[in-house]
RNA sequence: GCCCUUGUAGCUCAGUGGAUAGAGCGACCGCCUCCUAAGCGGUAGGCCGCAGGUUCGAUUCCUGCCAGGGGCACCA
């Protein structure tokens, strides 16, 4: 992406110009940064084609860099680490550009049936849409979120059928969860049920009023609860779309049409209206055909969602147009988007996250191996109150349970979203309530000790400037990388970059905390104390982008 | 059977076509008269699933095999 400068790019775009081939110069590690602070791997060129001197020499002309040395295949670069600071502060947190950029970005996350109250499965999938749009906002981008709600279909029918006419009233959020269990037991047993929720939704589809707001009120219900759980870990949206709003649209009849022109459905034998695939070069002979409308004429939901992509393609305005899915969803998808694009509409990215297995195996909702979302956020909050409680003896019983509630949503999240997407993850309870190691509090931590020790600093005196040692200086440089690591997290659309990055710079600083003491005799030094502002204003930045708060203090 | 995906330390996970593969948890040993010990340092622990191939160089790219997960037309 545009518009990053780090000082390891500026030495690049030195060494592209002599090597005529682009090259990446990269921070070296701890290791072996007495040779040099910066390298380059000059082995990926044809050396004879390098003038190493003529190099050598325009990369001493940049003003933060000290010396040059080759040394094996490497390039090193020493630097004046006091300059190369001063121009790592000088830059704001992100580029200018991008707060001007304004780019309209639509996503579309969650979308959870509205059947049951959210596992942490599911949550996965909010955790991280939230986080991919928030990351999206801070690379300038005006995201709006789309929640598409499934208010219609065989779920929200059964549920109809389990709770009867205006029987969700009574239904407290909590208990849909194992009425729908016993419903779909049920259907199973006696087909009479499952006929019974297929003619509720025949009768929605030819525009039964009744039935159609009846379909919706649990719709509602249900999406009301899970809503107020995803709020505990911040998470909203901006706009909900609900999919009975589709049915009787003029949308879903050209949409029809024009696959009918294009040649690409067909009826069967049963009367099924069917997509043929292979006449949109599908390969396979799994996966080839697929309904769009029963035997009956009701409309499957491959139907409506066609419609619905179409809207949000429409919506879009040829701006980035993102969904997040479960890895079940892929096959559907590529089906999906074949038909798409016969309607002249761009599929949108994919985002897909693996499931979320339980140690001892995968979570099924009818073996009762689920774990609620809730319930961890619950045991999260009461561990967290504890620990607060503990930490900070002189705290308000407001200001704890205020504190509790940032960290217990930084733990759950952050234990969600470190992992990358597309790996299998296993849920661990103590794990994602682990307020210590790699996790969300500990960076929050790491923010507030910042925190802190700025507030000490402010009436300080002015301390002369030390060394720089290599503590100070890895924090420096870490703190270089940021826009870089948010560029890249933004354009993959994987919020893991921010997490790893996050971790490294909190080390980074934690080391220098612990391996220098800034402030002595009541002054200190403007140098750390600067470089300091700015890592505990990157990492609120950077937790920020995850929909992680950062406490004063802990 | 076919397609997708994952396999890295005892466990949970990062990472990369190149200089000695990293964290956290767990184990063991240290560090608070000193800016927040939710921290820091150290020790132990790796044929980066297996076998080939491409390359000057592969844990990374390609192929095959093995293993886990997901999917494969009237569910959403």
């Amino acid at each position: 992406m545009m518009d990053v400068e780090t000082l390891p790019l500026r030495v690049s775009a030195v060494v592209a110009g002599h090597a005529g081939t682009p090259i990446e110069a990269r921070y070296n590690p701890v290791k072996i940064i007495q040779g040099g602070e910066i390298g380059v791997p000059l082995h990926t060129v044809d050396a004879s084609k390098v003038d190493h001197p003529a190099l050598i020499k325009s990369l001493r002309e940049l003003p933060f860099v000290d010396d040059v040395k080759l040394t094996g295949q490497f390039l090193n670069v020493k630097l004046r680490r006091d300059r190369g600071i001063e121009e790592i502060l000088s830059r704001s947190l992100v580029p200018a550009s991008w707060k001007e950029s304004n780019a309209r970005v639509l996503m579309e996350h969650t979308s959870i049936n509205p059947n049951a109250a959210p596992h942490v499965g599911r949550a996965r999938n909010a955790i991280l849409g939230d986080a991919i749009a928030r990351i999206l906002s801070a690379t300038g981008n005006c995201v709006s979120r789309h929640y598409f709600v499934n208010d219609f279909g065989k779920q929200i029918a059964l549920l109809l059928v389990a709770l009867g006419p205006g029987g969700v009233a009574n239904i407290p959020f909590d208990d849909i969860l194992h009425r729908y269990v016993e419903i779909n037991d049920r259907a199973k047993a006696d087909p009479r049920v499952a006929d019974q929720a297929l003619s509720f939704l025949g009768r929605a589809e030819q525009g039964d009023l009744a039935v159609l707001d009846e379909l919706r009120k649990i719709a509602r219900h249900s999406l009301d609860g899970q809503l107020r759980i995803l709020s505990r870990l911040d998470i909203e949206f901006d706009t909900f779309d609900f999919e009975t709003e589709l049915l009787d649209s003029a949308d879903i009849k050209r949409v029809e049409e024009e696959l009918h022109k294009a040649g690409v459905t067909f009826r069967d034998e049963h009367g099924r209206l069917v997509a043929d695939l292979a006449k949109l070069g599908f390969a396979r002979d799994e996966g080839r055909y697929v309904v769009l409308r029963r035997g009956n004429g009701s409309s499957m939901y491959l139907l409506r969602d066609l419609v619905y992509n179409v809207r949000k393609y429409e919506l879009s305005e040829g701006g980035r147009n993102v969904v997040v899915l479960g890895e079940d969803h892929k096959l559907y998808m590529e089906q999906v988007s074949l038909l798409l694009e016969v309607l002249g509409v761009v599929p949108p990215e994919q985002v897909y996250y693996s499931y979320v297995a339980l140690r001892d195996g995968k979570m099924s909702t009818r073996r009762g191996n689920v774990v609620l979302l809730e319930n961890v956020v619950d045991l999260a909050l009461q561990l967290a109150l504890d620990r607060v409680r503990q930490s900070n003896p002189s705290m308000s019983s407001d200001e704890v349970s205020n504190v509790a509630e940032s960290v217990s949503a930084a733990a759950v999240r952050f234990s969600l979203l470190k992992s990358a997407p597309s790996s299998p993850v296993v849920f661990d309870l103590a794990e994602a309530t682990r307020f210590e190691g790699a996790t969300g509090p500990y960076l929050q931590y790491s923010a507030a000790r910042c925190n802190a020790l700025l507030s000490k600093a402010a009436s300080a005196d002015v301390a002369p400037e030390r060394e720089i040692s290599d503590a100070l200086w890895s924090v420096a440089s870490t703190l270089d990388e940021y826009p870089v690591v948010l560029a890249k997290s933004a354009d993959r659309l994987q919020p893991s970059l921010v997490c790893d990055y996050l971790l490294r710079l909190a080390r980074a600083v934690n080391h220098f905390y612990a391996a220098e003491q800034v402030l002595r005799d009541g002054a200190a030094p403007p140098t750390p104390i600067r470089v300091i502002r700015c890592a505990g204003d990157t990492l609120k930045h950077g937790l920020g982008v995850l929909g992680i708060e950062v406490p004063a203090r802990m």
